[in-house]
DNA sequence: TCTGGGGTCCTAGGACCC
DNA sequence: TCTGGGGTCCTAGGACCC
């Protein structure tokens, strides 16, 4: 059986599987007496500076807290929150955990395959040739159940024809936030799309429900009279393909039918590059520290590629100044390196070809690196 | 009330080559 | 006379997602 790229196409079921609120979840299990209050996990865990927050319990969330919201906007909205700084390592470390649960369930005979999306979400499906001998509903109470025993915390699961349609069904399976000073609102847990079900759930739904359509790719879609679901679905691909390009029109078209060829990829992350960039609670205005801040970073991420073992190809600069106005530079290297100093003066280099002497809110330096092996 | 940090992939224009 | 046309590499920026 064949997609529509000629790909080969999951024969079984999918199942998206994402953890609830879970920053604010592991930060509950250090620290019970957070259960049932509002908690704000973002930047440095103090309202009053620059950051973002990453997640809100539901608690939160009913104040009108969510990602992405600036910790001050959240700190008014919802005075009586607890802020926590982002814990990276601790995330990761239970995530890990989760999915190694997750991994060890066997469906049918056979163990299932894991795609890790992020620290909260991973695709969970059988090869391509396997077939499964139980409802996928009962593999999804599985999976819920092991994660629970596992790590006590609670997920939802979607499941599809595929993982466009499992992704999106998790979205109805999700608990929601109550009234401010409720807890949140319990939803189903489990939620399935298929082929049948697809265009009377998302038909009418606006083209920004679905999993890569974004506000601009919306706003694009709109000015050629295409808003829902449907719409784009029943859009003329010629026009798609002429108003996106030859690779994101169809991509677009397959989103508004629900198709989605991609198999569920159970290899390990392999990552193209590193990098790290920095908000500074007060902006740069002289340049000389502009230079010394970029160094730093520049050896900071040399250090990360140094753990991966794989050497730079390409480096690139992020500035955005005080105004937000951004930009980046990058420079090809002639050979690849992983020495810091080479590195880090090719870095401060690309400052070179920036309008100087504005003030400055955020550097960042990122490496590409060779591909392994 | 300002707007994080870590990534990926796609597009588009210019350079360069045949 | 007017100024090919395709392919690839490099760079900058845009858009999206968690």
């Amino acid at each position: 059986m064949t997609g529509e790229a000629g790909l080969p196409r999951p024969a079984s079921p999918v199942l998206h599987v994402d953890l609830d609120q879970f920053l604010a979840a592991v930060e509950m299990l250090r620290d019970p007496s957070l259960v049932g209050r509002p908690v704000v996990v973002g930047g440095r865990g103090d309202p009053s500076l620059r950051g973002v927050v990453s997640t809100a319990s539901y608690e939160a969330r009913a104040y009108g807290v969510g990602s992405g919201t600036p910790l001050r906007v959240a700190a008014r909205k919802c005075p009586d929150a607890v802020f926590l700084p982002v814990d990276f390592a601790a995330y990761e470390a239970v995530s890990a955990r989760v999915f190694d649960a997750i991994r060890s369930l066997e469906w049918g005979g056979v163990p299932v395959l894991v795609q890790v999306l992020g620290w909260d979400e991973a695709f969970v499906g059988l090869g391509p040739d396997a077939v499964a001998p139980e409802p996928v509903e009962e593999i999804a109470a599985r999976i819920r159940a092991r994660v629970l025993e596992a790590e006590q915390l609670t997920c939802c699961v979607g499941i599809g024809d595929n993982k466009l349609q499992a992704k999106l069904a998790t979205g109805f399976a999700k608990p929601r936030p109550g009234e401010p000073g409720e807890g949140r609102v319990e939803g189903p847990g489990v939620h399935r799309l298929s082929d049948q079900t697809w265009f009377p759930v998302m038909g009418a739904r606006p083209a920004r429900a679905l999993w890569g359509i974004g506000a601009k790719i919306a706003q694009r879609l709109a000015a050629i009279d295409v808003h829902t679901v449907e719409d784009l679905a029943r859009a003329d691909p010629h026009r798609l393909a002429d108003a996106f390009g030859p690779t994101t029109g169809p991509w677009l078209r397959r989103l508004g039918r629900g198709v989605d060829p991609s198999p569920v990829d159970p290899t390990p992350w392999v990552a193209r590059g590193h990098g790290r960039e920095e908000t500074f609670q007060d902006d740069l205005t002289d340049w000389a520290d502009v230079a010394a801040e970029v160094a730093r970073i520049a050896r900071r991420v040399v250090a990360d590629i140094h753990a991966e073992g794989r050497p730079a190809l390409r480096v690139e600069i992020k500035v955005r100044y005080a105004n937000f106005f951004t930009l980046t530079r990058s420079h090809k290297l002639p050979a690849p390196s992983d020495d810091p100093d080479l590195l880090a003066a090719e870095a401060v280099a690309l400052l070179e070809r920036v309008e100087q002497g504005r003030p400055v809110r955020l550097l960042g330096v990122r490496l590409e690196m060779t591909a392994p092996g």
